[in-house]
DNA sequence: CCGCCTATTTGGTATAACCAAATACTTCCA
DNA sequence: TGGAAGTATTTGGTTATACCAAATAGGCGG
């Protein structure tokens, strides 16, 4: 074919754009292998380079997941997806200056909304989810690794209740981004307990219908949180 | 060289790290161009065909910027390049049914944390950029294109009142992800006077002092603007 | 019918060559 | 001498071919 530099600029975007459309429509199932390098370079008559590198973008787009040596997998893309495809950007920005800060003080902002949001419209359903969440947060106190998960988990409720895809996907994003600050942190039973308690002040505030206690009640745990990290890694 | 398949997975990711590495800690600058193909097939001793896999590698990552018959340009990545670089994967998923909903219910919740902060603890500078973005919005009521501008901006407003650089980036990412839906819209001098009195609206409780109102009159403003996109547009 | 062994497919990499745009260099004229 | 025009070189984009090693498919024998 040999058409070297045509037309409007590069070429595997043109295979791109198939293939991203054959996703879209289905002609390609999610799930399902693409078809073989080979394959494509004859169906569009190019060169396997050109093949390599169209699937390249759309495995950096994450509509294809490609491990080392299998075919390539079609994926259509979800919400973690598109979260997945940042991680890598926002491990540098959390390695500048203020980077963990900037996120987690969003991450405080969003909970504080959504706390609000359950004091006013959590369903009974969604308090006992809270109320089983804090039960297993408490069982776990002497535990510090199971503290850490209950922990997560009963934070991820919030994320829950709004019924929107998007947010256990953020939160998911946060926890992941945050963690190895984290987890290296001192962990004993005294300060599981305060965190615990901590919990608990939410929880009774929303089960109050109280938006204002809850949102204060959820800020000072953060800020704490916060504290400790500090305490533990220095200026960030 | 040729080894071929050697040691743990493929080769570019290796050149990929390095090139990471040299880009974080300030031996390729941000800015500059990288090393031509040529030059860097002889430093890492691999084919040209890995070093273009490893260049596109970063370029999908946001490290690097390339034109079609430029140099790569070297970029440390910002929020702004995080959100451009899911920008692909979203917009995938806004094609999904309920996607924009779910997507705009998320900037309802943000922008009404944001409100609400902005009640609380705005400074004379913040409300005096509030009241001028407001006055550019009602100058522009006649002026439905300039309109649509000054109402972004007084929006904007809110994301730059927290001083954490990611959220007007997260403004920039809705905007330029809801666009699309918004701007095809019937635009009305009529409509731009109602919209001006919802920021009035919203304006007005802030200067108040008053969480509630401005939440309120904010989540009555994006509410009727959703309503508005659903009878253009239908069930999305 | 199942397990082992071989043949083929398929992704990963290397090499060589060519094109066209971009850049560097030289030359020539005012 | 300075700048413009023209030529040579660099450089990214693409094709083609070949080889390796892992993965899969196929066949063979127990």
């Amino acid at each position: 074919m040999v058409k070297t530099g045509t037309s409007a600029g590069r070429a595997a975007d043109q295979i791109v754009r198939a293939l991203e459309g054959k996703i879209r429509t289905g002609q390609l199932v999610d799930g399902n292998p693409l078809p073989s390098e080979r394959e494509l370079m004859e169906e569009f008559n190019i060169s396997r380079t050109v093949v390599r590198e169209a699937v390249q973008m759309l495995s950096g787009k994450g509509l294809v997941e490609t491990r080392p040596r299998f075919r390539p997998v079609v994926r259509k893309p979800g919400v973690d997806t598109a979260i997945e495809t940042i991680s890598g950007v926002v491990g540098h920005l959390l390695d500048q200056p203020g980077g963990v800060r900037n996120l987690f003080e969003t991450r405080i902002m969003v909970e504080a909304a959504l706390v609000r949001q359950a004091a006013k419209d959590a369903t009974r359903d969604d308090i006992s989810a809270l109320k089983y969440a804090l039960d297993e947060n408490r069982m776990a106190i002497n535990d510090s690794e199971l503290f850490y998960l209950t922990d997560t988990q009963f934070h991820a409720v919030f994320f829950n209740i709004s019924r929107n895809p998007v947010l256990p996907a953020v939160q998911r994003a946060y926890t992941t981004w945050l963690a190895p600050h984290w987890m290296r942190m001192p962990r004993l039973p005294d300060r599981n307990r305060r965190n615990f308690e901590a919990h608990k002040a939410i929880f009774e505030a929303i089960l109050m219908r109280d938006p204002d206690a809850a949102e204060e009640a959820l800020r000072t745990h953060l800020a704490e949180a916060w504290a400790q990290v500090r305490a533990t890694f220095g200026d960030i």
